[in-house]
DNA sequence: GGAAGCATGTAAAGTGTTACATGATTTT
DNA sequence: AAAATCATGTAACACTTTACATGCTTCC
């Protein structure tokens, strides 16, 4: 037989968290690498923060991929790129979220690391540091229902959902995560009474 | 003047979380790299997961900064250390613990980044998604009640009332997520009727 | 006698962030 | 006119995980 050509079958990407989230913002509608950022930062960033550097590198791989296609979208003289989901890309993303395998879950709270150690403190620095977490689970609260919400609830009126969803998780969870500091903080005053 | 003797004031090393961990679980008294990972992985995982790999070199650097004493402590033919803190480590420990600076703090969940993008999904898929993180979260109130909440309240007893507290919070939580995904689950249902 | 667990450590690979570099456009 | 934002991309660094390598001890 003769010589074969080269396969034109995209190469078996291996896709990771990062690369789905890239292709349903790109599915969103969400053209461009910056524009992508932007959005992940005022949405996906608290359960899947991403950086620039990992999102053009991405598209790339993507597009070779034939996951996504890419067109130049400049405005005036400033270059930009368009992308757009391609029928294996859309493929791709909803095989991924329909995937019954458990995803990675990673959580680092250096804020709760110290509180598992705080037998080691004074009750009056064990205190300081209840409030700090219970002020910064109620700035979570605030921030979510100020800044992430209304985005979402916009987006949900065009019917799409999800991201109002899981915004309002977000506020449940800090609320109640709140709740709980606000007991602790009780719980520790009232055993502090006498001693400083 | 004659030349300067080497400096034994120890280097100023940049101690991150995962060396706070460290000195947290040695001034608990758990006194080898394999305890402290074994220890680590029922109890602060959740919120600062390790691997051995990183907890045998900075054991090492720690000794280096003067912030943990070693001493050889084996069994029997099998070789083993024993760490303890020295009044650095407990100084910078609790140092660490005082701080009021933002600790850093890092959420990767695949699942819920799955559901930010269900709007792509069939409803009946969506229904399956929801469910599966239903679970997950049970699950997790499950561990945590039936493994992890026993040992820290082992710990309680003798005193130490932090990681038993952790792990309430972890219960907490789980259980606020678990019950929001019912409610979820039960909308989605509802307004599924009548389409497939 | 074999398997599982105890115990220490290293090397390589993978993943991610920060900083850098560049230039256009819009806002103040 | 300067500052902020839009927009793309790379390089260096930091950090983690997985796999490897070794050997003893306890349990079945």
């Amino acid at each position: 037989m003769g010589p074969v050509l080269p396969n034109p079958v995209t190469s078996p990407m291996k896709l990771r968290p990062a690369s789905f989230l890239i292709l349903g913002m790109v599915r969103l509608g969400i053209g461009s690498g910056y524009a992508i950022k932007k959005v992940a930062d005022v949405s996906t960033r608290f359960f899947w923060p991403t950086s620039l550097a990992q999102v053009y590198p991405e598209l790339g791989r993507l597009e070779d991929a034939g996951l996504v296609s890419r067109r130049e979208d400049p405005q005036g003289d400033r270059e930009r790129f368009a992308y757009e989901l391609t029928e294996d890309g859309e493929a791709a993303l909803l095989a991924w979220m329909r995937s019954s395998k458990e995803g990675s879950t990673q959580f680092r709270d250096e804020g709760i690391l110290r509180l598992f150690f705080a037998d080691g403190l004074p009750r009056k620095d064990q205190l300081a540091l209840v409030r700090r977490l219970r002020t910064r689970a109620s700035e979570g609260v605030t921030e979510t229902r100020e800044e992430i919400l209304p985005r979402a609830e916009a987006l949900e009126h065009a019917g799409v959902r999800f991201p109002a969803r899981v915004a309002r998780l977000r506020v449940e969870t800090y609320a109640s995560t709140e709740q709980w500091f606000a007991q602790l903080e009780s719980e520790l005053e009232t055993s502090a009474e006498g001693d400083e």
